[in-house]
DNA sequence: GTAAACCTTGACGTCCGTGTCAAGGTCAAG
DNA sequence: CTTGACCTTGACACGGACGTCAAGGTTTAC
């Protein structure tokens, strides 16, 4: 299988392609050309990788849990490479919590009626404004 | 106050809030120094305009909602805006799913439960691994 | 007077998955 | 032989929210 099948098969560019195997994504034979020549289990991994691209992992995660996915068998480490992808997975449960307190209070400044009560706004800046139920802000470090 | 107390009032970092102002998402006035001068109810903006930054929207949106936040009253055209609060609501109700969706994801590849039987893989690469709930492949177009 | 701590604008760097163009090599059909 | 579809590597671009450095001006403390 060449690169353009393989894109085919997928729907992912050869671009891509190119780029998960830079990234320790993906494997690929060489035939005497010097064009790539890929097995079918490509065609998971492929979609392995893109189910956890869309998943929002970045490459270096994926990197890591991936020999899970197409070496013979898991030799044990694989525990800890689950517990990595549970992190995420919690992570994305926060993310979830954290938009969906956003989403209430957009609901609740909405719920106050605007077109009832053309008085109103959005931020009561005159207002005390302490009960905005705004989060950990002074810890904004990277 | 100037630029690096609010800074530290609201632990956003210097360049950031000039970043905010740039985007129009922010006002200051200017000593004659040069010096931005920025009123308490500032504080507040750039925790709002934080909260929707960690919410996911864009400078673009939060620019459009912002105004209900820092006029003196919304005259009339408060109908649009909460036209546009709307949408961003809706906006969040979006990325919920999307997150939602990302997680379920990731439930499905570790719900099979990989550390109670060691021998299980995340994909099933000799297996059939038709059941492996893999979504909308073939239409991965962009 | 001079150091330190603030402020200014401008511009380039970062990350990351991918598009896109450039400048070529390979191969099958006509 | 030529055309055209395919492949190769390399390199630049992007968007978004900043970090960071440069090169300077201002204010405060000693």
């Amino acid at each position: 299988m060449r690169i353009g099948e393989l894109s085919k098969a997928t729907g992912v560019s050869s671009r891509a392609l190119r780029y998960y195997e830079q990234q320790g994504l993906l494997r690929s034979e060489r035939r005497p050309n010097g064009y790539r020549e890929y097995g079918p289990e490509s065609i998971e991994v492929v979609a392995f990788v893109q189910d956890m691209f869309h998943a929002g992992l970045s490459s270096d995660v994926i990197r890591d849990i991936l020999p899970c996915a197409w070496d013979e068998r898991p030799r044990g480490d694989c525990a800890e490479l689950v517990a990595r992808v549970r992190q995420v997975r919690d992570e994305l449960v926060r993310q979830e919590h954290h938009i969906a307190e956003r989403r209430r209070r957009l609901d609740t400044y909405l719920a106050d009626g605007y077109e009832t009560r053309p008085g109103s706004r959005l931020l009561s800046l005159d207002d005390q404004g302490a009960e905005l139920g705004r989060s950990e802000r002074s810890s904004t470090k990277r």
